[in-house]
DNA sequence: GTTAGCACTCTCACCTCGCGAGTGCTAATT
DNA sequence: AATTAGCACTCGCGAGGTGAGAGTGCTAAC
């Protein structure tokens, strides 16, 4: 445990270290926040927080930077998330209100929210339902022996695909065929219609393994689609100047391993909003970013997950206060629309 | 006009610049090459290509570089671009078959073969009409007070939107709605429609707004889907090894003003595939790079745009070629499908 | 417990200098 | 007239050196 000074001195290391980028030295603290001590003072809680692993020096003639350790106990102790300002929350909820047309484009509209807001990377994985649940399906004919398969999933994700014939079939043939179907299997699962399924070759059997075959491999997502924005934005921090650097940050946000990079699947569990800090986080070349990450949505229905990357040195109580907003009306809207 | 012994020397330094990143020494050409005179000798030469401003010189003490006139004349004169070689054909055909699915899916994979063969990043939008046109739509009942229509262009085309109803209607009579409004509107376009539109304040009414909407803000987009891959590989080429012109770079690229960085609009015209050198494009922030574009599709019905974007330092024939391939493969899938 | 004073350390920006690469020119050769 | 050997010249680049500045830890006094 610290003691009251000690915490102080830590918040403004870190507040600071934020704020600057450079390393924080004894004489700026005393003068940024009008201390009533003297640097030496300074120097020597400096010290005890640096024997404790809490801060660490660049070099011997630098000032101190936090340790994710401290920041960690920063995070934990010493910072008071609020919410956003009555006028931010009124312009985040106006934006939404006006694309009210799609999940995945509150998903996207999310991370652009937190990237534009926040300057970090932002990444929201749009509404996912473990189970799909087939709503309906269309046949559109489109050429002789060429038809577009469309598939209404329960939460309003659209699929579609197109199916080869081998022999042509009119538009009115292919509407029965899609009544048919929708009688027997709107409403059922994978597994539902998988049982009901009768063995024979025609062109409803095609369709309905085409379309089973479309809903496993959405089932078999363990979320659904990524949208990350803020990329340029973050790019700009001194941390990323050079270009290795860069690099190094790209690769690890390049769409094939995202869900590294991000625990999305373990944002599921937990309730609240999580900060993953530097070292904490099991992929090296994530030890220098830090990760704040929210589930939302209900357990049993549609869920998803919102987070930011950033650098270790990052803004925490914005990110987290963001990230639980963003969330918070991320859940307003699917329980207004699918409550 | 340049002689015989100077285009060679000039091709020579290309290839070379291309392959090493290297300003190109006379005594160079000489060994590589196995020239039968000697370095002077190419000197000489090189002095007068740099005074007819084919090659530049970086500094006094280094070698030559191409210029983008130099360029130019390469690409006009001194390339010959092959077909790709018949296993790679083979193997590109090959994956364009597993993924029989859809335009867009043809247009994102037609961009990460790009990418992966020439290493250098690739755009392509997927095919397009200039007019659209409605093929079917449905409703589909997601709440008591919440539906979502779906809409199936001319071209496979799938777009969607929810609409919020001012009383409960089931889905039997959504079905009925739908049918009616199919039988009316299906196979005409934006203007038709709303030429026959009846003016009343009803759900149906509502619904062909909202189609109108959807559809013209199809028809005002200049291409479809634009993806893009390709972005890391290129960022390894030395020329963009400092962040600020990975920076530049990404900024050009991104989302917002692709259409300005790589001139789609315009490659709609031509029918060859074209190569826009470093200070042949507009947008300052594209001189380092080159362009190399082609169109696809039919005049008349589907269309789209192949392009790739590299450093100046291109490797020309390589790229004009994967281009030409790439966009022939796109047209023979687009005349199999909607022929 | 606090603080003034001071020696110490380390980085960083700047400079210099020599090396190596590659050229252009000149004069000799074919 | 074209080619070439020879050579002086230019320039970038990296290695080393230096001084200033920043910031610390320590000591001794308060």
């Amino acid at each position: 445990m610290l003691t009251e000074r000690r915490e102080q001195l830590l918040r403004f290391i870190v507040d600071e270290y934020v704020r600057s980028a450079q390393p924080v030295a004894s004489s700026a603290v005393v003068q940024r926040y009008g201390l009533p001590v003297s640097s030496a003072t300074i120097r020597n809680e400096m010290a005890r927080l640096e024997d404790e692993g809490y801060i660490v020096q660049p070099h011997t003639s630098a000032g101190r930077v936090p340790s994710d350790k401290g920041y960690r106990y920063y995070v934990e102790a010493l910072m008071r998330p609020q919410e956003p300002p009555a006028a931010v929350q009124q312009t985040i909820r106006h934006q939404f209100h006006q694309a009210a047309g799609e999940t995945d484009e509150w998903a996207q509209l999310a991370a652009a929210v937190l990237a534009a807001r926040l300057s970090y990377v932002s990444v929201v994985t749009a509404p996912h339902a473990a189970q799909t649940r087939l709503r309906s399906l269309q046949l559109v004919s489109v050429q002789d022996f060429v038809v577009l398969l469309v598939l209404v999933l329960q939460e309003t994700l659209v699929l579609q695909q197109t199916l080869t014939l081998d022999r042509p079939l009119s538009q009115p043939e292919l509407a029965t065929v899609a009544a048919h179907l929708n009688s027997l299997y709107a409403g059922r699962t994978v597994d539902e219609i998988r049982a009901m399924q009768m063995e024979h070759r025609s062109f409803e059997a095609q369709t309905v393994n085409a379309a089973l075959d479309l809903m496993e491999s959405e089932e078999a997502e363990s979320f659904g689609e990524a949208y990350l924005e803020g990329l340029r934005d973050m790019l700009l921090e001194p941390e990323f100047a050079q270009g290795d650097r860069m690099l190094a940050l790209m690769d690890l946000l390049g769409r094939s391993n995202l869900d590294k990079a991000i625990p999305l699947a373990r944002a599921a569990g937990d309730r609240q909003v999580t900060a993953i800090i530097g070292s904490e986080h099991p992929q090296d070349a994530m030890q220098q970013c830090s990760v704040v990450i929210s589930p939302y949505g209900r357990p049993s229905g549609l869920r998803g997950a919102i987070s930011v990357v950033g650098p270790t040195r990052m803004h925490y109580s914005r990110a987290v206060s963001m990230v639980r907003y963003m969330s918070s009306i991320m859940e307003e809207l699917l329980d207004g629309y699918f409550g």
